[in-house]
DNA sequence: TTTGACTTACGAAGGTCTTCGTTGACATCC
DNA sequence: GGATGTCAACGAAGACCTTCGTAAGTCAAA
């Protein structure tokens, strides 16, 4: 049973962190609040308070072997995005998710060839495999 | 000046009373209650109380003609899914609106025919018309 | 050993969100 | 007219989120 717990839908200042930890690994507060907050967004104080909260809740990992912890995320990048938008596909998009593509398409008129070349292959794939009615 | 207020981010219980009042048009607080909560999800007043605020809001408006007040949606469900995918994007994807649409397209293995076939045209009109380097 | 810098821990304040109980107004029916 | 039912309004409670001030612990250098 290593998969006991849901882990709790991440607010917003707990998602400005959790960017921080998977963009930049393992961090101590310190890192993290810097990172974060170098002009004076927030205090030092309150950003560890979050990491607590999110260690209570199972959202980041500590490690407290040295004085400084360091914190790790244990929700993935993926998971999350995962997450965040399939809440919003039954939401807000009446549960279908290609049409929550279709808006986002619609406002995406700025990307690279690269980009629009690696949709249309994910589109092909999932047209030429999946043919369902 | 009609347009002074940007009209803050719906909640998520103001967001399911956006869902009535998108998909039915104007309602009375008892018509989204009953559409809502028939089961017995909240109470009356609950659903009154919320009104009450999004109209405090700008979210909705009210016709007090009659004694039972009707409210309609003062934004659209379009302007709202834009809002909500865009700062998803902001917070989520880097800011990379394809990187959003890879992702969802990636959990869409069910889209209809019609439906691929339709993001494929919105793809070739990006490509073809927006060709920038 | 004392001082000072740095760190975690604790508690609390202020805000928002969600829910509901109660009240008073108004209409209808007997 | 009085009883009954429906409605909006109000206030408040409880939960959660964000922020911070302060205390207490630890380590190293002077």
């Amino acid at each position: 049973m290593t998969s006991s717990k849901p882990s709790p839908r991440p607010t917003e200042a707990e998602l400005d962190i959790l960017r921080v930890l998977w963009d930049q690994g393992a961090c101590t507060v310190r890192e993290v609040h810097e990172q974060l907050h170098a002009d004076g967004g927030a205090g030092y104080t309150t950003v560890l308070k979050l990491l607590q909260i999110m260690h209570a809740k199972g959202l980041v990992a500590r490690d407290d072997a040295q004085r400084a912890h360091v914190y790790r995320a244990t929700v993935s990048r993926q998971r999350t995005q995962k997450r965040f938008l399939s809440e919003m596909v039954t939401r807000l998009f009446n549960g279908s998710p290609s049409q929550l593509v279709l808006h986002a398409l619609g406002e995406t008129p700025r990307a690279s060839k690269a980009e629009l070349r690696q949709i249309r292959e994910l589109l092909d794939r999932i047209d030429g495999g999946g043919k369902s009615q």
